[in-house]
DNA sequence: TGTAATGTTTACCAACCGGTCAAATTATCT
DNA sequence: AGATAATTTGACCGGTTGGTAAACATTACA
């Protein structure tokens, strides 16, 4: 008889790792598109090229499968916060908080938008996280931001709202690109446009927050 | 024999008016949360206050309910932007701008949260009204900033994702309100949040494309 | 008041849902 | 090779889902 999840074993086989990274993967496109209520085991199953009772041997149930999603891409997706640096000089910090962010929406819609689907619906399974760790790391931030506005090197501003609204103006290309594209239309709707989003917000907000320029 | 919706009488009757509002109104509460695939034909009844059959009688398909809703909700969502004037000074129809929208955030964060669903999936039931009215009033705006931009009263700047920024920075605290709450902790997120939201960011955009003050 | 149209509900259906089970298959180790 | 553990699957289960049929209740109106 087997044992789900080698709960003896201690040590992972290659196909468990393998195999749960498929399931993941497969995971992360469905939930992302439809959200926990309104993704199915059996697409995430088709997706995945296995068959459902497959999945949940891995992971045995649903939820399993989209917290272990949320915890693996979590740590991931907080990094370019991680990296803003009291030290740096505003500026540069600024602009490369926005230059990453735009990369992870670029290159990580589907995180981004699992995200944004399991917020939208009241993050009923990530509360904990928001309160928690992520709080702790804005709240973190924000002082840097305070100390650099106290010193006369950025406006004073409120930081939280600053930190909302760089996260807003970037995830946006990639939770609304539908929208994005349908109203650049074709032509302006290549990858170019990450460019273009890039150019205008690192303007935007180092003009906007009046950064003194060294 | 009962014809749903009055398809012979023309005219619809004080019932049906009342009963289809209090359907979409509590259809607006169960998709602003869970999206279309995520909700249920019986939550929208059990929010209604009526049975399911009697729904159906109104609005023939869980569908028919979601593009009624969206129909009724989308004009009067673009109605900020349709605001938005050529001959006004940029400055105050920009901060003005900003402001409606706040204020759409904070009145009707359900209806921000139907099109941030509806779009993060993919806009599969709107990308008709994306691609044709959409764009449409976004183009005609995108060229009246350009404008401002050549006569030298706002910096030069893709007037698109100014657009797209102000949208974004606004719909925020509607769309990710669990999240902006649980950042700001409990003290700050009550309802003076969305002031120091307007003040922050009429400050980031106004100075941020160097608006000419006369 | 009678009656036809409109509105509401109970009972129901077939398809789908998350999840289980036991049997079959495959990999691992000696 | 043979034994044992790990993996995979088809068949299935109870509950839910979108939607229907038909009987029942209410309203509008002559």
């Amino acid at each position: 008889m087997a044992i789900p999840r080698a709960a003896k074993t201690q040590r992972r086989t290659r196909i468990q790792e393998a195999k749960e990274e498929q399931i993941l993967e497969a995971a992360l496109d469905v939930f992302s598109v439809s959200g926990f209520r309104g993704s199915t085991i059996d697409q995430i199953a088709e997706v995945a090229g296995m068959s459902k009772p497959n999945l949940l041997y891995y992971f045995r149930t649903k939820e399993a499968m989209h917290r272990a999603l949320i915890d693996r891409v979590l740590f991931t997706w907080l990094e370019p916060l991680r990296a803003f640096d009291a030290a740096g000089n505003p500026e540069s910090e600024i602009r490369s908080y926005i230059r990453r962010k735009l990369e992870m929406a670029r290159d990580f819609p589907r995180e981004s938008r699992l995200f944004a689907n399991e917020v939208l619906q009241g993050a009923p399974h990530i509360e904990d996280e928001l309160k928690g760790p992520l709080k702790a790391l804005v709240d973190e931030k924000a002082d840097v931001i305070r100390t650099w506005a106290k010193e006369g090197k950025i406006v004073k501003c409120d930081p939280y709202h600053l930190i909302f609204s760089i996260w807003s103006t970037t995830q946006h290309y990639a939770d609304f690109d539908v929208q994005v594209r349908a109203v650049l239309g074709q032509d302006n709707s290549g990858e170019g446009r990450f460019e273009d989003a890039a150019r205008f917000l690192e303007q935007l907000f180092i003009d906007g927050l009046r950064v003194a320029q060294p």
